[in-house]
RNA sequence: GUGGGUGUAGCUCAGUUGGUUAGAGUACCGGUCUGUGGAACCGGUUGUCGAGGGUUCGAGUCCCUUCACCCACCCCA
């Protein structure tokens, strides 16, 4: 094979198309349903908007965009996540002056540069949902509903929310300052990843799976006991609104995120029924990355939806039906004149919204049946120099294993009035 | 980045302790068949046996290297 697609990469096939269409119509109809509205912004940014947002000691900064320098000698990086994007364009486009909140969202493609496995690409798609302007729990609360929601769309079960929260700029410092010695006195117990993150990172630390680190974490310091009175009411505030919309979670002191902007809230939701790449969508809230990126200070919440493994969720639970349109009518010639006559016919009977396709090589009646059945089209039309005399055409019901003479007329009422393969 | 598994036709797979020109099914194309049912029969196309090197008179088979895919770790969605 010569040329082969980069790794990381997928080709979606004819037959795989559609599943991903009638996702992101879900995605739409229910974004809309809650009043977000949809917004593109480009595949490419300037490198630095990622380094100032996600963090430049986070793991997708540091080791997994993908960055190039253009024609221009300009620092350019193939977006690895979307709320950067969402809040650049926010700024920059002036969304500022709508009423708040604003709500957005995004089907986008992302980049990073990770070794490939199960549900996990480095081209991907991702659905987010952003919400600017609120500091409010109720927002908090509605994001959740909102992923809720869509996954719930897709047909998924066995859910899992779980919750967190890591204060402010207020309360997170002391946090963080009870919690660096907390590590360092146990660092020699710490895997060697940890003893790094312990001094860039230390939130990072929480979520460490490794068993030395669990041992340690046991007695570790929990966010949730250190927030300042704020954050505390927001907190709990949240989880009665949660209760109250009857939506299961569980509080996971050891939850964090990834990238650097987050704040208060956290939030995950994964699945029981996915292997080891369980997370489905996460997100939180980021109160000051507006600000951070240039603008008034703006609360926001949002959260992100890997699209690869929720298709595999929906393709392996069969729990959306996928209707993907095909012929209805294939017109059988014989070549020449009956060729030609076949090709203005079909155009014809498309304007009425008919799918018709043409033996474009004129091998008669036997050929066009068996592409026809292979095919799986429910009508064949038969064009010979006979039916051209008197414009009657031989339409036959490949189903009902009948045919008639009808007019052209006819024919657009039969197959519109069938209830197989509607328009 | 680390570890494990797998690579033979578009797809599913055979291929003996190393032995001639690498096979089957399926798919695709053509014919029987220039106006009627998914068939049947006949014929045809497709492989650098993942790639490179080594051992050998001889390698799909043994050895080394490498690449890709799958799975797990890491990380993330």
């Amino acid at each position: 094979m010569k040329y082969t697609r980069l790794i990381g990469t997928k080709d979606i096939l004819p037959g795989e198309t559609f599943p991903w269409i009638a996702l992101q119509n879900i995605l739409r109809d229910t974004s809309a349903r809650f009043g977000y509205r949809e917004i593109i912004t480009p595949l490419i940014e300037t490198t630095n908007l990622f380094i100032h947002s996600v963090g430049d000691v986070t793991d997708i900064v540091s080791k997994e965009m993908y960055s190039f320098k253009d024609k221009g000698e300009r620092d350019i990086t193939l977006k690895p996540e979307g709320t950067s994007s969402v809040v650049r364009a926010y700024l920059e486009n002036h969304l500022t002056d709508l009423s708040k909140p604003v709500k957005l969202y995004y089907i986008d493609r992302f980049f990073r540069y990770e070794k490939p496995q199960k549900g996990r690409y480095r081209e991907f798609y991702q659905y987010g949902a952003e919400c600017f302007g609120s500091d409010s729990p109720a927002v908090d609360a509605e994001v959740i509903q909102l992923a809720f929601h869509l996954l719930m769309s897709m047909g998924m079960k066995d859910l899992i929310l779980q919750l967190n929260s890591i204060g402010c700029p207020s309360c997170r410092p002391q946090y963080r300052e009870q919690l660096v010695a907390f590590l360092t006195l146990h660092e020699k117990d710490l895997c060697s990843e940890c003893k790094l993150r312990a001094v860039k990172n230390p939130l990072r630390v929480l979520d460490c799976k490794k068993e030395c680190c669990q041992a340690v974490l046991a007695g570790v310091p929990i966010t949730t006991n250190h927030l300042c009175p704020d954050c505390s009411q927001h907190f709990n505030t949240l989880q009665d609104l949660l209760t109250v919309l009857g939506l299961p979670f569980q509080c996971n002191s050891r939850l964090v995120r990834g990238f650097d902007y987050y704040n208060r809230t956290v939030f995950e939701i994964s699945s029981t029924s996915l292997g080891s790449q369980s997370a489905l969508l996460g997100g939180g809230r980021y109160d000051y990355l507006v600000e951070m990126l240039g603008g008034p200070p703006t609360p926001a919440v949002g959260f992100a939806m890997g699209l690869e493994r929720a298709m595999m969720i929906i393709q392996e639970a069969n729990s959306m039906d996928f209707f993907e349109p095909s012929t209805h009518l294939w017109i059988a010639n014989f070549g020449g004149i009956t060729l030609t006559e076949s090709l203005s016919i079909a155009n014809q009977i498309r304007q009425a919204g008919i799918r018709v396709e043409v033996d474009l090589e004129g091998k008669g009646i036997k050929k066009s049946l068996e592409a026809a059945l292979k095919r799986g089209i429910p009508y064949l039309l038969i064009i010979g120099e006979d039916e051209l005399k008197n414009r009657l055409f031989t339409l036959k019901d490949l189903q009902k294993k009948d045919q008639q003479s009808l007019t052209l007329q006819e024919i657009i009422d039969t197959i519109r009035n069938s209830q197989t393969n509607p328009l």
